[in-house]
DNA sequence: AGCACGCCGACT
DNA sequence: GTCGGCGTGCTC
């Protein structure tokens, strides 16, 4: 047997394994993330590596192999836990085990070649250093002499090092440091996203329902009792105070938190709230730090320099060795989940990550995922409610359901409703701000009824079938096609067609129906270049618009207390979006762009337009029910099989050539009817996109109540593909997955 | 990263 | 000549 060894992650040199033999008396006891001592080098001097895998196949030189030469006990090193957990997740979730690595384990990056860091020196023993710069001087004038002669002329300089010698010099300076001779007055390792900035050390006064989640959790936390967590708030309700209470009584006993947060919504207000908070002990990742950065930042937090992470989905891998929280807020957010191999999902990661860790997770969230609040009725997962809204009482939003039907029959065939015309103009009037939300996904053709909201369906599948480019209707679940129809098949109404608005088209029809009213845009189109996005929101907060029309994107995150009115122009877009989470999503976006309307001391209202009024996403969002909404859509979970009552892998087969596409999909269905006949399987059929950059396409669905089954099914599908000769042909699992294929 | 090998200029 | 500086390259 064999091991695949890591000698030192996150160089990149290094960044690949070594195989070593593995003598037998370790054989039984060594497992994946273990630290080992191995001979490494001409010297075979002994280093320290961790196990990655373990196989029993070599592609090196037999004769070249070395043993391993013992197992380092003692405790777990941060690197060895976060190796587990990347065997984890290769495990749950498919793909290679570098590929897992990768995405644990922070690499050091080539960028920082170009970095300068300033370090600030001063002298401290002039004997010693004129002794020191005779004996370097005498030879060569290295870059070490000419360092010690400018400090003897200025007794203390600031000294530029270019980063790819700093680990050299900053070896030499520590040694110069140690014999006395010089001192590191200071070092600007870390660049600040936000400048330096110390806490204003307020002390948040928490309500009587915050103080009581937070004691709960806490007293958990002190039992060393550490669990899973979910705070149901609406927005407002002060879950941040929560997280910080917590954050702050983990960081008193020096254990760190890592924040998640989606990828979108890290706002200023945010991060200043932390900042103010925590001072220098908060670090934030956001997309504009370089991986040189974020190398920096993850190395602080190695270094214990941080009490908390703040951060999207990759924050998760922070090292910390001293974990104490690992806190999702708006947990229902898709961006959790990795559309790169590892597809992994971040809520689950977590959990595995705080059990190995003993830590706790905590889930934030509004309107929670069904797989969360299915968790928290099998006691899984502990509930706490949050249901005050904090900030000065604000009161919810008024709910107005327009039925856009009912418009066509009344002769109004404009797409503002005369409800949300008549509501819209009071707030010009009376100088106020208005959402327009038009929610896109989901556009790429479904096609519906106009009289009577219904969509064309497949008859065996209870989704709505997508419109191809030749014309005709397919579900890709089961495959089932139909021609284009001319008539709907409910009502037989022939006002039937493929829904398509843009913002733009909108933009032009408000224009003409407000003349006077000043419309901002903000979609794919307008924020293209790097700052627009910040430009176009700060400029509606600064009320240079009355009127902002969007996509999803308006609705996260941002405050702004003149918004009144929100239009929900077509909620059913996201309604048949062809996938079993179609409900979902429409009432998470239903439910918070509501929550933009009033959020300071004036009422808002809110008009959600729509071809299917009974809907129960649309009628629990307009009644803000979450628990209705929850019972409904779990029933129909439960009943169709799908997440989260049974789990769901989707494989996905691409190839460049169509031939191979279908004979290894056809192949793998085969093999699983033969050995997983008790799973049931969907497929193998076309993707919903058949062909995309002409590579071909190919899904087959499994689904089992059981998570375990579908992760063996992925093992033996894996071993069937080493042996099969689909040269061109690449397979990637995706369980539980968010977004169809 | 560390450690070898190997190439070059100064000095016994 | 040789000693020791550092510049490439390899490490299972």
């Amino acid at each position: 047997m064999y091991a695949d060894i890591i000698i030192d992650i996150s160089h990149e040199k290094l960044d690949k394994v070594f195989q070593y033999r593995i003598p037998e008396e370790l054989l039984p006891r060594l497992t994946i993330g273990m630290q080992v001592q191995v001979p490494f080098g001409s010297g075979n001097a002994l280093r320290t590596g961790y196990v990655v895998d373990i196989t029993d196949q070599t592609d090196y030189d037999v004769d070249k192999i070395k043993d391993i030469a013992r197992i380092v006990e003692q405790s777990v090193p941060i690197e060895s836990q976060l190796i587990a957990l990347a065997a984890w997740m290769r495990r749950n979730y498919g793909g290679t085990m570098n590929q897992a690595l990768k995405t644990v384990i922070p690499v050091k990056h080539k960028e920082r070649l170009q970095q300068k860091r300033t370090v600030e020196l001063a002298l401290t023993d002039m004997v010693e250093a004129k002794n020191l710069l005779a004996e370097l001087t005498r030879k060569h004038r290295t870059a070490r002499a000419r360092l010690l002669e400018a400090l003897l002329e200025n007794d203390r300089i600031d000294y530029e090092v270019v980063t790819h010698k700093l680990n050299v010099t900053a070896a030499v300076l520590r040694a110069m440091e140690e014999q006395g001779i010089i001192r590191i007055v200071s070092e600007d390792r870390y660049r600040n996203p936000v400048g330096h900035l110390t806490k204003s050390g307020y002390n948040i006064v928490l309500n009587e329902e915050q103080q009581a989640v937070v004691d709960a959790i806490d007293a958990d936390f002190q039992a060393e009792q550490y669990g899973n967590y979910l705070i149901q708030g609406v927005t407002g309700s002060g879950k941040t105070e929560v997280y910080m209470e917590l954050i702050a009584r983990a960081a008193a006993q020096g254990r760190s938190s890592i924040v998640l947060i989606p990828e979108i919504a890290l706002t200023f207000q945010t991060v200043m709230r932390f900042y103010n908070r925590f001072g220098d002990r908060v670090s934030i990742l956001h997309s504009r730090l370089s991986q040189g950065e974020r190398y920096d930042q993850f190395l602080r937090a190695k270094n214990g320099e941080l009490d908390v992470m703040i951060g999207p989905r990759s924050a998760l891998f922070t090292p910390f060795s001293n974990l104490g929280y690992i806190i999702i807020d708006e947990e229902h957010e898709s961006s959790y989940k990795s559309e790169t191999v590892p597809r992994y999902h971040a809520r689950e990661t977590a959990m595995e990550r705080a059990r190995m860790a003993g830590a706790s997770v905590i889930l934030g969230s509004a309107t929670p995922s069904l797989e969360s609040s299915y968790r928290a009725e099998k006691g899984q997962l502990r509930r706490f409610y949050l249901s005050n809204r904090a900030k000065n009482a604000s009161t919810l939003p008024t709910c107005h359901v327009a039925d856009l039907r009912e418009e066509l029959k009344n002769g109004n065939r404009s797409i503002l409703s005369r409800k949300l015309q008549e509501l819209m103009e009071e707030r010009l009037v009376r100088g106020e701000q208005v959402m327009l939300f038009l929610n896109r996904r989901g556009m790429a053709g479904f096609v519906s009824c106009r009289e009577c909201g219904e969509a064309v369906k497949c008859p065996h599948c209870d989704v709505s079938l997508s419109l191809h480019n030749n014309g005709t209707l397919k579900c890709h679940y089961c495959g089932y096609e139909m021609s284009q129809v001319t008539r709907c098949p409910s009502c037989g109404s022939k006002y039937i067609g493929a829904f398509r608005a843009g913002t733009q088209k909108i933009e032009e029809i408000v224009k003409k129906r407000f003349p006077g009213a000043r419309v901002l845009r903000m979609d794919y189109d307008t924020t293209r270049t790097k700052d627009s996005y910040e430009k176009i929101l700060s400029a509606f907060a600064n009320e240079e618009a009355d009127i902002l029309i969007g996509t999803q994107m308006i609705v996260k995150g941002h405050d702004f207390p003149k918004v009144t009115l929100v239009g929900i122009l077509a909620a059913d877009l996201s309604l048949h979006a062809n996938d079993y989470r179609a409900a979902e999503r429409t009432f998470q976006l239903l439910t918070q762009a509501a929550g933009r309307a009033g959020r300071a001391e004036r009422a808002g209202e809110v008009v959600i337009q729509t071809y299917q009024p009974d809907h129960y996403a649309v009628q629990a969002a307009k009644d803000q029910d979450y628990e209705r909404f929850y019972e409904q859509e779990l029933a129909y979970r439960e009943l169709m099989c799908y997440p989260p009552v049974w789990n769901l892998l989707l494989i996905a087969v691409t190839s460049p050539r169509e031939a191979e596409a279908e004979s290894c999909s056809r192949k793998l269905g085969q093999w699983l009817q033969e050995h997983f006949s008790q799973l049931s399987m969907i497929g193998p059929t076309e993707a919903t996109v058949a062909k995309v950059n002409d590579i071909y396409r190919r899904v087959i669905y499994l689904k089992s109540e059981d998570y375990g089954d579908l992760v063996c099914a992925k093992d033996g599908l894996e071993s069937v593909l080493s042996q099969g000769m689909w040269r061109q042909t690449t397979v990637q699992f995706d369980f539980n997955p968010i977004t169809g294929f």
